[in-house]
DNA sequence: TTATTAGTTCTGCGATAAGAGAACCAAAAT
DNA sequence: ATTTTGGTTCTCTTATCGCAGAACTAATAA
């Protein structure tokens, strides 16, 4: 029963899991994911996952299945190996980006939305609400061209 | 005991209320801040909050100051009214963006950490690894940047 | 055919969150 | 002096989260 992991990655794998877990991930995902961008190996199976975060088999098939969903980690299998070597996918992050400003456009209609519905006796309120909508279109629009430039670099 | 908001504008705060509650704003406090948003008075008060909400005062304490802490409210009084008028800080939305981009610094960092202790033979990965903080790096500056050329246009 | 592997799914439980309602409190009004 | 106003704080309930442990399952191996 070998560890496979050192008193010193132990201790980034918590310091970067803390920082995930404020991003909004909870505890046990925010460790696997931190686990794999910090273990020697960087493809680990399930059970060596399981075991280097000492997690349940139920927390840590959970935690696998969620961070697949959110693309965050893939696997790869081996010929003839049924089991799964997951990875973290450390480029998705450009698509993770990319797709959470994309997610403001909701937010930009929803003021139109009330804009179009105010009264237009307050003036002022609503020419802040209109310089709102604009602005995040505006940053919508500006950060996915400097995305794109960093692609095409 | 009038209600002072149509159906219409307690439909938008609902909707708005829901998109507010997917960007991690708990319930009562999401509907505060929408209803600030939506009424034709863009200035309330804790108990007409309070009405139109029906929200406990508790509830509706908690709400306020909850937005408060976040600066996404503030409040004004008037001379010789012991009340607090209270009235979306529709314009804080570029120092939040900025405020959470910086904060995107915290995992640059880390990521740096953890490149500082790996081990030098996954070269694959650790460039990967090296391009995402680059990217990180560039992401912040830029979007950074594009707040900043908005608020010099 | 039976056992092992590589997981998944199903309770169950302790911890935290959201909010109601009532008690509380300080400042102002009566 | 006591009542009212404009809240805040405390207690309790219900709901959901995060995880462990055990039961389960489908595919492979013996």
């Amino acid at each position: 029963m070998e560890n496979s992991i050192t008193e010193k990655q132990r201790e980034l794998v918590e310091k970067f899991g803390v920082i995930e877990e404020q991003m909004g991930i909870a505890p046990a995902p925010a460790r696997v994911n931190a686990l794999l961008t910090i273990s020697d190996s960087p493809e680990l199976t399930f059970d060596e996952i399981r075991e280097a975060l000492q997690l349940s088999k139920s927390a840590t098939s959970n935690a696998i299945n969620y961070l697949l969903t959110l693309d965050r980690i893939g696997y790869k299998t081996k010929p003839g190996d049924r089991k799964r070597y997951f990875y973290s996918r450390l480029n998705q992050w450009k698509a993770s980006f990319r797709k959470s400003i994309l997610g403001l456009d909701g937010y930009t209609n929803m003021i139109r939305e009330i804009l179009e519905n105010r009264t237009t006796d307050t003036v002022q309120f609503n020419k802040q609400l209109e310089e709102l909508a604009n602005f995040m279109d505006y940053y919508i629009k500006e950060s996915i061209a400097i995305i794109d430039r960093w692609e095409k670099r």
